[in-house]
DNA sequence: CATGTCACG
DNA sequence: ACGTACGTGACATGA
């Protein structure tokens, strides 16, 4: 509609949607037909626009032409792929946890003094909040206005029932989105999961997944990684996993140059321990575990663009406390202050911000008046730049290494990405070999001017790799 | 279909 | 007075 002024068939008219929808080979041919062509025809028309638009700004055809065309293929393969599930343990698991979730909703009724959805915020509400039920009161809200009964909200509360409540929402979450799931979306030909990888969603240039999504897979709960190591290698080969290490602090210190964060980063220092020291002014083997952690708070921060608020929200002190942290910390790493304030003054000036390899990311609301959709925009600005700078330079590495693996390849199969993590399914007998490999191409530094560390695990199952 | 919640990086 | 650290996708509820 935008660029050729032509309202397209789209396919829930051909197809219904919802539970009555069909499939594209029950759709009549006379119905098909038109469908089918326009969507080629308009294809290609689109294409003529688009490359000619494209072609005014020579260094995004470039990207586009030598990362993400390129890309496709791979993409492709990914998802072709597949990974193979251990339903029987994912079975086992389920049983465990629905034995839990029983003893969990007998307590929390009785609490409660009544049967009620532990699912349904409405009613939990209603519990723990009106005079009918224990007379809470709400320390949150939802955007709507209701009381909130999430996560942060009910640990403010001071009642046996928000921990059942909790511990039931964790239990049904993996229940639901994978326990139960996972297993009915193993396709019958290939006995294997498949995802769908998009290529144009996010705004930064990250990828993303769907159906099901393999980029959220649990890890942090001990249930949660007990999912994942339900992810497993076919008979003969062992999972490779690789990650980066702290990418997107990385490029921060390649971009701003900050003499501090770059000598971090060449010494191949742990990045939370050193900021600790400089912002506590304490020597490294004075570091306490809580300087660590109130310092790696402060370095995920910055990635976010943050307010004092925001990190004061996060650690549990004062914006105070908050904001002494972060003038502590950009008194070491001046030169991360300057890069801030620059990107800052950029993006108003030009109404976008770049990736190392120049990619874009428009920002319409960075000049609007509207304080909020600015202040936004402005924060978007300072994580577009590390975020997207990131996808980047994993989709590189994609490339060099699909490259090397080839595209038939039985002893090596590229299966998934997660955003700064390559997995692999490698022949056992060959996994030291392949593992070396994957490093030192994953490894590659460019563009940037600083080391890239990546960590390989090897093992029968994606949790082991971890 | 909107809302609330929560899984991941 | 409100909202407030980035980016996603999936699920259940309830209108």
């Amino acid at each position: 509609m935008h660029y050729l002024n032509h309202q397209t068939i789209v396919f829930s008219d051909v197809a219904g949607k919802g539970k009555k929808q069909i499939t594209f080979n029950q759709v009549g041919l006379e119905q098909a037909f038109p469908y089918a062509c326009e969507d080629v025809i308009v294809t290609q028309e689109l294409n003529q626009v688009l490359d000619g638009d494209l072609a005014q700004y020579p260094k995004l055809a470039k990207l586009y032409q030598t990362l993400e065309v390129p890309l496709i293929e791979v993409l492709v393969r990914m998802e072709r792929n597949g990974v193979e599930l251990d339903v029987s343990a994912l079975n086992v698991q389920q049983i465990d946890i629905a034995t839990q979730m029983k003893d969990i909703e007998s307590q929390a009724f009785e609490l409660a003094g009544d049967a009620f959805n532990l699912e349904s915020p409405k009613q939990i509400q209603q519990i723990l909040f009106s005079e009918d039920g224990l007379g809470l009161e709400a320390k949150k809200k939802t955007p709507k206005g209701a009381p909130s009964t999430n996560e942060e909200a009910l640990k403010l509360l001071d009642h046996p029932l928000v921990d059942l409540i909790l511990s039931y929402r964790t239990l049904t979450k993996l229940n639901s989105t994978y326990l139960e799931a996972l297993p009915k979306q193993i396709d019958l030909k290939t006995g294997r999961l498949h995802t769908s990888y998009h290529q144009a969603v996010t705004a930064t240039g990250r990828l993303s997944s769907s159906n099901p999504n393999l980029q959220n897979i649990p890890i942090r709960s001990e249930q949660g990684a007990r999912i994942r190591g339900a992810f497993i290698a076919n008979k003969g080969n062992v999972i490779i996993a690789a990650d980066y290490s702290q990418i997107e602090l990385r490029i921060m210190a390649h971009i701003s140059q900050d003499a501090n964060l770059l000598e971090a980063f060449n010494n191949d220092a742990d990045v939370h321990s050193a900021t600790a020291s400089m912002m506590f002014n304490v020597p490294l083997d004075e570091v306490t575990k809580d300087h660590r952690r109130n310092a790696k708070a402060i370095n995920f921060g910055l990635i976010y663009g943050m307010s004092a608020f925001g990190l004061a929200k996060q650690i549990d002190v004062s914006r105070t406390e908050a904001k002494a942290y972060i003038d502590a910390y950009f008194e070491n790493y001046p030169g991360v202050l300057s890069y801030m304030d620059n990107t800052k003054e950029i993006a108003k000036a030009q109404g976008y911000v770049e990736t190392v390899m120049g990619r874009r990311l428009y920002l319409p609301q960075i000049n609007a008046k509207n304080k909020m959709l600015q202040q936004h925009a402005l924060r978007t600005a300072i994580n577009a730049p590390m975020q997207g700078s990131s996808a980047d330079i994993i989709k590189k590495a994609m490339l060099d290494v699909y490259q090397w693996i080839g595209n038939d390849n039985t002893d090596i199969k590229m299966i998934m990405q997660v955003h700064d993590e390559l997995v692999f399914e490698v022949k056992a007998s060959k996994a030291d070999e392949f593992a070396h490999k994957i490093q030192t191409l994953m490894s590659d530094t460019y563009p940037l001017d600083i080391p890239l560390v990546v960590d390989v695990g090897i093992g029968d199952s994606w949790q082991q790799a971890h």
